[in-house]
DNA sequence: GATGTATTTAACCTCTAGGTTAATTATGCC
DNA sequence: GGCATAATTAACCTAGAGGTTAAATACATC
């Protein structure tokens, strides 16, 4: 079980079936039965799907006969924005911190660089 | 292996120590070693970490001599900013939804209601 | 080339995530 | 009460996450 709230948000959100199922809530309350069309997997998983996000505070849940309708919760999402804009500026900076680091890379270039696995370049 | 990148972006942010890596990235280019500084867990432990965050675009890497060091990368985090800023309204709302369910929910609410875990309370 | 430092890889462990099918619970309707 | 529908729980499976320790790799220096 994840303790702290921020990453149990995320958590949540890195299942794309829980994030369609976030998507879908937004033109309203749903049934189960209804948050399960789409997807061709089974209720029960569904059900786990649910449970993830009400744990994470990400729905709530009613009670109308045998349905449990389900609405959309934001509020945890607020925070996910938040924590994400704390970072702005390094991805307004075109490309990641460029200008921190260009020169102190760029003119050593032949020796290092940061290349997608480590340098397995040739060397001059 | 998760493959959109959304998913892999905050499954990566869903655990602290590695959110913790990308805080102190901020203040610039960082060893493995002296990232692994603030944490009890073991350096192969960061190292597995630093692979994660390296395979969702979070960090890139470099070589000198011996060391490899992780620099941000904040490109997937604003994917990350404007999917969230889309529920916006949901989170501005005060309540989440509020306005929406209030006449439908508030007025039948001996009968049904939102409660943590389903509907436990008395009936009068 | 041996030694020391930085880091990764290998092999392993445990726990959990996400899925399944079958059974159970809750409710409305006849 | 009996049946149909909605959803959850139970029991199970597999794959992967996150951790460990020990061994291997890469580089600088002496």
């Amino acid at each position: 079980m994840i303790s702290d709230r921020l990453s149990a948000t995320f958590a949540a959100l890195a299942d794309p079936t829980r994030r369609a199922i976030l998507a879908r809530l937004v033109s309203g309350e749903a049934s189960v039965t209804q948050l399960a069309a789409p997807f061709e997997i089974s209720m029960p998983a569904i059900s786990k799907h649910l449970k993830v996000l009400e744990r994470a505070g990400l729905i709530a849940r009613g009670h109308e006969a045998q349905w449990r309708p389900c609405r959309l919760k934001a509020g945890p999402l607020k925070d996910v924005a938040d924590w994400a804009e704390h970072y702005r500026r390094y991805w307004t900076e075109s490309f990641d911190r460029l200008d921190d680091y260009l020169r102190d890379v760029e003119n050593r270039e032949k020796k290092h660089g940061y290349g997608k696995h480590g340098d397995k370049r040739k060397r001059a």
